[in-house]
DNA sequence: CTCTTTAGTTCAATGATTGGATTAAAACGA
DNA sequence: TCGTTTTAATCCAATCATTGAACTAAAGAG
């Protein structure tokens, strides 16, 4: 890629090659155990081109031969599998008052998971990021990481800087890619909105579905679309920000200036406030023990999660909706009022989906680390891994 | 593309070819009058390679070689530009009571529009879609015809077959993309929805603007969204239809089974209605004479589009509306109101361009013949134009 | 033990881009 | 007017990725 017009960048030999390269590493990425001989069948390339294209990728550590398990009939094929022991990336996750991150292998398996409480409130962004670099340092140990990815709470621009940050006012304008690359000595890549990579996350290693809007009710309300297995960022990268949809024109006053917001209406404080509940823990034991008041108060934000979600869902044509955070905990009351307050609202008549994220906490880490791992398989570049050394 | 593997083609040598060819034809199509040494320059390759590619464009009468103009130093080079004898399209868009086409060159120049006054209610399908095989046979003469686009004011899907039509019940279920082949021989491309054509229409040939949501308040009203060039259709094909975005729980009930959708307070019955006016010259003519009832019926209408396109805005993060149709006409007095409601509303704090469609009545033909045109200019594959004869 | 079947490798051929050399055409300066 | 300079476009041998056919490898069947 060296050179671009409108975005559109000249082919070349070595283009052909990469993008064969990196088709062969995302079949096998897909389907674990295939022979040279089935990914030939598989992606319509010769033998000998998929044979010397695989030992390329074996080369490069990225991918590992496997015993050959004889089939039926004729020379068994030696299978082929993403080396675990290849590359290895690191997903952080900056929340309020806690940072955790994960160290995931080419495969997806998390190796190792470490995180630390600390008030990012307070102190400046310098600091945290500090201690965010010897967390980093500290989970890499001494396996060799090929990059970082970060997710945080906040709107962040495609250069890392933090647009805005409701939940961390001072972080605003500070610049996390330049200030943890300055701090970490390997590529910090995809700084990212929570809810944006946390959708990811629910595609590569939950549900597996690829048209999908993820909505996180941590605090405010956020989404993630994810369109055709990939991120919908929309031209500027803020897509996805569904907290401010209006959903009641005579609802309470947002911060944002309007009226009725979804996060005004289903965000997280006003359905503890309204269920007059302290915690999520008091919320969901009254929901378990049938108490009227909680109940109501999730019922209602259902009812305003299906118009925001109806409105996106409508100009989106999107198949599913995948709920995270706070909405995954209150799940078991809230799938079913939102399910069918979805299905009268949506034009095609066509049938929702609604899901509940499976991965809990560690989602945004996940996919932050996802984003990495995923930059590699698609590209199938040679990671120049290395051992992390903090500055 | 002999073979695809989840949706990803192998790459060869004559992948790399036609993605040079296109590329240099692309760039030819939106910077008429370049050389090819600065084409070369341009896009990153050589001039030798760039030489036998433009031969190989001209030779496929896609490009033609003008005069060459001497520059300030050395020898002027050739200018190049897209062949305007080369392939032409015809666009048809079948409206409720009429059907208009019109013939397109490569440059995207008008070269002939004819329309007829035909009640597409009453009659079969069939038979009028036989009309629009005479429309489009008349229209085309004796020019050679690479492809017929069309836009119909219904949901489409991806093979032609109409879903959901409200303003033309009995066009339901029938296939337009197989009748209209077996009355034309020529291949029809790009069946799709009104408003998402007249969206592409205002990308190429009015606005320019790359990222924007086209609102067309015709009968109904409809949205096609545009994203860095180009339509954003989703998973199924139906996204953009914003018309059932609900803006007032409260508000009145809409044929969808719900209240307050955008479509029932800022559709043009409804605006018409509100305004007590019987047709949109009344409106306009009132409102140009400042009638208190219409301009108050205006303004509502833009406070509804306000809060239904915020909420597209915000969670697709575009920079820009287009009107069109109805919302066109009534531009002087709806777009102040719209861009203020907008502004409020917008959680990024960016400004939204408000825009006015130049195009007028025949943005969908415009749109629909151009989907044909962009497909050749887009691949640069060598048109196999012929005579239209109707069978 | 030989035959059949399937996996994987070797190698000459094809074809697209490359880069240097060459030719073409215009303007500038003397 | 004529040579020099500058830029455009073409020619051509070299490079390199894929291809396809021939070949070797390894396992099961008879």
């Amino acid at each position: 890629m060296d050179s671009r017009t409108a975005g559109v960048a000249t082919a070349s030999q070595l283009t052909v090659r990469q993008h064969n390269r990196a088709l062969l590493l995302g079949n096998v990425a897909r389907r674990p155990g295939r022979t040279r001989a089935q990914l030939a069948r598989d992606v319509g390339l010769t033998k000998a081109t998929v044979s010397t294209l695989v030992d390329d990728l074996i080369l490069s550590a990225l991918v590992v031969e496997r015993e050959p398990t004889a089939g039926l009939r004729g020379r068994p094929g030696s299978r082929l599998e993403l080396n675990p022991d290849g590359a290895a990336a690191i997903g952080v996750e900056i929340d309020v008052d806690r940072t955790s991150a994960c160290l995931l292998d080419l495969t997806g398996a998390v190796r190792d998971r470490k995180s630390i409480a600390y008030d990012n409130r307070s102190g400046t962004p310098r600091v945290a990021l500090r201690r965010v670099a010897q967390l980093v340092a500290d989970l890499s140990a001494d396996t060799l990481v090929a990059g970082v990815g970060v997710a945080f709470p906040g709107l962040v621009t495609v250069d890392g800087r933090v647009l805005r940050a409701p939940n961390l006012p001072r972080w605003e304008g500070s610049n996390l890619g330049e200030i943890l690359g300055d701090l970490l000595d390997v590529p910090v890549h995809s700084i990212d909105n929570e809810a944006n990579i946390a959708a990811l996350a629910e595609h590569w290693y939950g549900s597996g579905i690829s048209d999908f809007v993820h909505v996180s009710g941590e605090i405010g309300v956020g989404g993630g679309i994810i369109v055709n297995g990939e991120l919908f960022v929309g031209p500027r990268g803020y897509a996805g920000e569904i907290g401010h949809v209006p959903v009641d024109p005579r609802g309470p006053l947002c911060g944002c200036g309007n009226r009725g917001c979804l996060e005004q209406l289903a965000g997280r404080t006003a359905v503890l406030a309204h269920a007059q509940a302290s915690s999520d823990a008091e919320l969901v034991f009254r929901c378990d023990h049938g108490d009227r008041e909680a109940l109501l108060a999730v019922r209602s934000a259902a009812a305003a999660l299906a118009v925001a979600l109806g409105a996106v869902i409508n100009t989106l044509d999107l198949p599913a909706v995948s709920l995270g955070g706070f909405y995954a905990r209150l799940a078991p009351w809230l799938v079913e009022p939102l399910a069918t307050g979805l299905k009268k609202r949506i034009v095609s008549g066509a049938p929702i989906d609604v899901r509940v994220s499976s991965l809990g906490q560690d989602a945004a880490a996940l996919g932050a680390a996802g984003q990495v791992i995923n930059h590699i398989v698609r590209t199938g570049e040679r990671p120049a891994s290395r051992r992390i050394r903090v500055s």
